[in-house]
DNA sequence: GCCGAATGCCCAA
DNA sequence: TGGGCCTTCGGCG
């Protein structure tokens, strides 16, 4: 399941598949006929990651958006590519490939307006170089908002999901709950530079692997963690306590991260 | 075989 | 703040 790695991985791996090449775009599920229908036959200019969002420039106008949401997948394939498994709602093929794209949350057809104002909504992204790492630390600082909520927050800081924003605030020693205005300027560009390290190697390893010492199993990496969903500190050995912020669960260590004394809205 | 949960996000009220 | 949407998978019977 996807957080900002994934997508970012998907376009490094879907980019030589794709790009300079005439695209045949079809919709087996039927939910994206007319977009299909608009991309069909048009080369591909250039697949681009922003958090978690993805998309693909064709010549001319319009620009392929997707977004996989909460249980979304990419399929990517080498011809002879077997026959759309399950609710494809966009299958790309090029001369060599075949990118099935899965149960997306968002799978639509923007014209350059449309594009720009996606981006614009979108914040800085752990994984562009290009980011404006200041613009988002200077937001977290400012707000009194819980960090835990902050880091979630796709429009302050873009990439981070559920896992990575537990396992950051815990390998920082910083309660979910403290709100940004308590946070040092130290702890903040850690929690960006770190943020940066972890994504990186998620997009390197495929998967997420949050602890120091990881080492490959046997072929594909398989998902590390410290706290997410676990139940015992790895640092201290203390139970894990399960927190709901945002709606979404959460965990921390309330020996290694100490709760702020006020309290703080998580809601 | 059914039910619930899941690494996301939008919208209405 | 709660419900809806998208799909797959594991646990339970």
């Amino acid at each position: 399941m996807p957080e900002g790695h994934t997508i970012h991985r998907a376009a490094r791996d879907q980019r030589p598949m794709l790009v300079g090449r005439t695209i045949a775009v079809a919709s087996p599920q039927g939910r994206f006929a007319a977009g299909a229908a608009s991309l069909d036959g048009r080369v591909c200019t250039a697949i681009e990651a922003y958090g978690k969002h993805l998309l693909y420039d064709f010549e001319g106008e319009g620009s392929l958006h997707v977004h996989l949401g909460l249980f979304g997948s990419f399929r990517s394939t080498a011809q002879p590519a077997p026959a759309p498994r399950g609710a494809v709602r966009a299958r790309l093929t090029s001369s060599t490939h075949v990118v099935d794209i899965v149960g997306p949350n968002r799978c639509e057809v923007l014209d350059p307006a449309g594009k720009a104002a996606l981006l614009a909504r979108i914040g800085p992204d752990v994984l562009r170089p290009d980011a404006d790492r200041t613009r988002a630390m200077d937001r977290i600082r400012a707000s009194r908002t819980a960090v835990g909520l902050l880091l979630m927050d796709q429009s302050v800081i873009a990439g981070i999901g559920n896992i990575y924003r537990t396992e950051l605030l815990w390998r920082a020693g910083i309660h979910p709950s403290s709100p940004g205005t308590r946070l040092s300027p130290a702890q903040v560009e850690h929690l960006w530079s770190d943020a940066c390290d972890l994504l990186a190697r998620g997009v390197e390893l495929g998967a997420i692997v949050t602890i120091d010492d990881a080492t490959p199993g046997e072929g594909r990496y398989r998902e590390r963690v410290n706290i997410f969903d676990q139940p015992a500190c790895p640092r201290c050995t203390r139970r894990i306590r399960m927190l709901v912020i945002g709606g979404r669960k959460a965990y921390a260590c309330e020996t290694c991260q100490k709760r702020p004394r006020r309290v703080t809205r998580t809601a």
